[in-house]
RNA sequence: GCCAUGGUGGCGGAAUUGGUAGACGCGCACGACUCAAAAUCGUGUUCCGCAAGGAAUGUGGGUUCGAUUCCCACCCAUGGCACCA
């Protein structure tokens, strides 16, 4: 008697049975084939698993039990990134506790996971939050600072005036802030900082060796963003003054005409100050005016104002070594005081924003590029600005030289006499990790009665999160609160000393975890060596593009720390990278406050986890992701109730199948395995739909066809492919089996079609043998009636395509 | 503005060393089963046309016997960066 298949009663049933068996378990010191797979691990929201969730985690899933079928010992961890700002704000909402919201979220989510029938091994799951955690991201710290890549200066704040807090840059809405619209300022606070920059050039070198998305690497490489060029020292005439500009392109400076230095420049504080007094005294009045309203400006009507440069002359005129031209300084906001040297030489023909500069000031604009099209004439229009490539005119010995030539020669030439230094800049600035928030790692420094660090010893890790704290926001860091904190310092370290009341960024424990999964009961060391040896760097690495520069750029710069600090043998943590698409419902993210969440759970509910995860992998390509919408749901259902049917039904011992079938078989296999090692588990699925319309219409499977399909189907549903295996008699779990290979012999079949056309216009197929030569292919394709009726006129030419077409021109 | 990615039926999507565009699935229509409905199964389904045939992969051009695929220009969408010298 035929039995549907019913997805609650058996997926439960192996859910069990793995877990009984500790099938994910994996053994980190035995395996011989180490494959280390790894998702992004989540932070455990109040919104549970949503749909987005299983988009990225049930594919990854697949991908690695996949894997696990080629032969590799797949250790796939999960666990929650549980620190950070959501819990904080929920507590100060509901007066609930963060520690006790997320032990409940995360206790719910691994419930939701765990029905997902992921291969997760559980007993190597890690929390951001609890201590046994994040006493190794203070030791982290710890390492940090005793390395000296740890330190701390000033440095600004978005701070709320109304709501008396730091805000997130992502908080900050066009310069007001999200909750209250109040004007956000910047605020000076000291901070810890960590030297990334130390890191610019490994971290950008080491962008190569990665088999990441090009996308990706292109965003860190922009993110570092090195830049060699020069610093040129200009003589203020008349003065004892000099103003050093930064410039990439120094080919071009025979064409110089102006300087302009940002209005915070000590040139302009100098003129302000009337330490330095121009001829005409009047043009001092208007830089003050100028700088006072510069700096007054927000960030929010410095984008209404778009790019229309303003600034004025300060009476004072810089020589250019090079040509002895005096070229007038000028003070504008457009230039930047934090950037280069807060000053730059003004080489309108050749820079878009020096020319708009130029055209509204009437300075003179001077060729010092012909542009590839040979255009010499003078440049009136920004069109015609020549920034990338040409060749030098108007520049005495470069003259002839195409610019990449004239950069360098000229950069030898201006360091030779002395006027300048070859200087390497970078966009990367060194890491913030201090953050005035409850809901984080404290970090471990006390200070003593002078004010001065110092490291909290490793004996005294983890540097317990006080619990007697009040989360209103005072305008202090919430640990301020906090006597037992205070008391703690005190009793341990003196009288008048005192614990930093800062946390850490939420960067900081997500930059190392990978390596915490790593312990095999081990809590006493960071990470063993001789395991992160073996199973590092992680074979695959699973996550939201959203994470492309912050948290990729920092894990990269902790691991090569910890491998100088010799605590690691890789330099890498990441070998393989991919990014899943982003699930979006009705075009927006889905998030709470939109109040756009899918919740999966009725789904899985009715149609089982199988059904579920193979209908988001069907939805399309797994870097595409893509609108919400459970149309279609149905058909993944069907699918899996047909293969049901058909793989207990109609499969014996006693059947042989046709060739045709049999080479299809084959390709099949080709193509699931090459979809899904390619992560396109959409055509992967459509190929075994096809295989399975195919066995349909053929009535009866073998037994060993049957097999080979149900590990097809196992990486994609595994409960499925589980009780299929065990209904037909296979042994063990059908995860453990291998993948099946594919005869490349039965790819090819003995006859071909070919398609005939006329003037590239299809008119006919025909069927031929293998072995029939081009001349009798040809031949054959004129017989057919459909294409005679359109040969008219003679033959001019006759194309054929090896085993695909002919085409007949005529 | 710059950089990157993409644009294919009613819908999700498939196909690229240039060679049958629309696989697979959804939806829809008709039919079978049913008192009926659901479920299931079968047939059809890019558009125009009764047909023969023609048109069609964002738009316009080009290369080619042949272009979704290569080249040029443009439009649109998404993501990232943004006065970075």
């Amino acid at each position: 008697m035929f039995k549907p298949y019913n997805p609650t009663e058996i997926e439960a049933k192996w859910r069990k049975r793995w877990e009984e068996k500790k099938a994910y378990n994996a053994d980190l010191k035995k395996g011989k084939n180490p494959y280390y797979g790894l998702v992004m691990f989540p932070y455990p929201s109040g919104d549970k698993l949503h749909v987005g969730h299983w988009y990225n985690f049930a594919p990854a899933d697949s991908y690695f039990r996949y894997q696990r079928m080629l032969g590799n010992d797949t250790f796939t961890p999960m666990g929650f990134d549980a620190f950070g700002l959501p819990a904080e704000n929920y507590a100060i909402k509901t007066g609930i506790h963060p520690d006790a919201s997320t032990k409940k979220n995360t206790a719910t989510m691994i419930e939701q996971l765990k029905r997902m029938g992921c291969m997760y091994d559980w007993e190597k799951m890690v929390n951001t939050s609890q201590p046994e955690y994040y006493r190794w991201t203070q030791w982290l710290f710890l390492q940090m600072f005793a390395h000296k890549l740890a330190y701390k200066k000033e440095a600004l704040v978005n701070w709320c005036p109304k709501d008396q807090t730091v805000l997130a840059n992502e908080q900050v809405q066009n310069g007001h802030c999200e909750r209250c619209g109040s004007e956000v300022i910047q605020k000076p606070l000291a901070q810890w900082f960590w030297k990334i920059t130390d890191y610019a050039d490994r971290l950008l070198d080491g962008l190569e060796k990665l088999e990441w998305p090009e996308k990706t690497k292109l965003m860190q490489n922009h993110w570092i963003g090195r830049k060699k060029g020069i610093n040129l020292t200009y003589h203020v005439a008349e003065t004892q003054e000099t103003i050093v500009c930064f410039t990439t392109r120094p080919d071009t400076n025979f064409g110089a005409t102006f300087l302009v230095v940002a209005p915070e420049h000590p040139f302009v504080r100098k003129i302000m100050d009337g330490e330095l007094v121009p001829k005409d005294g009047s043009l001092a009045e208007h830089v003050k005016k100028y700088v006072e309203y510069a700096m007054s400006k927000t960030e929010l009507e410095r984008q209404e104002e778009g790019r229309k440069k303003t600034g004025v002359f300060t009476g004072f005129y810089a020589i250019n070594p090079l040509t002895n031209r005096s070229m007038p300084i000028w003070v504008s906001d457009f230039v930047l005081g934090g950037f280069g040297t807060g000053a730059v030489v003004g080489v309108p023909g050749h820079d878009k924003r020096d020319f708009e500069f130029a055209k509204e000031f009437n300075i003179p604009i001077v060729r010092v590029v012909q542009a590839s099209d040979g255009d010499l004439s003078p440049i009136e229009r920004i069109e015609q600005v020549q920034e990338d490539e040409g060749t030098m005119v108007n520049s005495e010995f470069l003259n002839g030289m195409p610019i990449m030539e004239a950069k360098e020669k000229v950069m030898d030439y201006i360091v030779g006499q002395g006027w300048g230094e070859r200087v390497v800049t970078y966009r990367l600035r060194d890491w913030l990790i201090s953050r005035q928030r409850y809901w984080g790692a404290p970090i471990p420094v006390v200070y003593d009665p002078e004010g001065n660090p110092h490291p909290v010893p490793e004996k005294h890790l983890p540097w317990l999160l006080p619990t007697d704290v009040e989360f209103k926001p005072t305008g202090k860091s919430p640990l301020t609160d906090s006597k037992e904190f205070i008391e703690r310092t005190e009793k341990l370290f003196g009288k008048g000393w005192t614990p930093e009341f800062d946390t850490m960024d939420t960067f900081v424990c997500s930059s190392f975890y990978y390596l915490r999964y790593l312990m095999e009961g081990n809590q006493k060391t960071f990470v063993e060596k001789k395991l992160e040896d073996k199973w590092m760097p992680v074979d695959m690495y699973i996550g939201g593009p959203e994470h492309a520069t912050m948290h990729l750029i920092y894990a990269r710069f902790v691991m090569m720390a910890l491998h100088d600090f010799g605590v690691v043998a890789h330099e890498e943590p990441f070998k393989r990278l991919i990014h899943q698409g982003l699930i979006t419902n009705q075009g927006a993210k889905m998030s709470k406050s939109k109040g756009n969440v899918v919740s999966p759970d009725a789904f899985v509910e009715r149609h089982g986890s199988d059904v579920f995860r193979m209908f988001l992998m069907f939805m399309g390509p797994f870097t595409d992701g893509g609108d919400w919408s459970d149309t279609g749901i149905k058909g993944v259902d069907r699918f899996v109730q047909r293969a049901w049917a058909i793989l207990t039904e109609k499969s014996g011992d006693d059947v042989t199948e046709s060739a045709g079938f049999e080479s299809l078989l084959h390709r099949t296999i080709k193509r699931v395995t090459d979809s899904i090692s390619s992560f396109h588990f959409n055509t992967a699925i459509s190929a075994l739909m096809e295989l399975l319309n195919a066995a349909e219409t053929a009535g009866q499977l073998s037994r060993e066809t049957a097999m080979i399909c149900i590990r097809l189907l196992a990486p994609l549903a595994p409960h499925l492919a589980e009780e299929l295996w065990e209904t037909l008699g296979g042994e063990g779990f059908v995860m453990d089996q291998e993948w099946p290979t594919y005869d490349p012999a039965q790819l090819v079949s003995d006859t071909m079609t070919i398609v005939v056309q006329v003037n590239g216009k299809l008119r006919a197929n025909i069927e031929v043998s293998r072995d029939m030569d081009e001349a009798e292919i040809i031949a054959k394709a004129k017989e057919e009636e459909n294409v005679k009726k359109f040969l008219t006129g003679t033959i001019r030419k006759e194309v054929y395509v090896k085993g695909r077409l002919v085409n007949l021109v005529v």
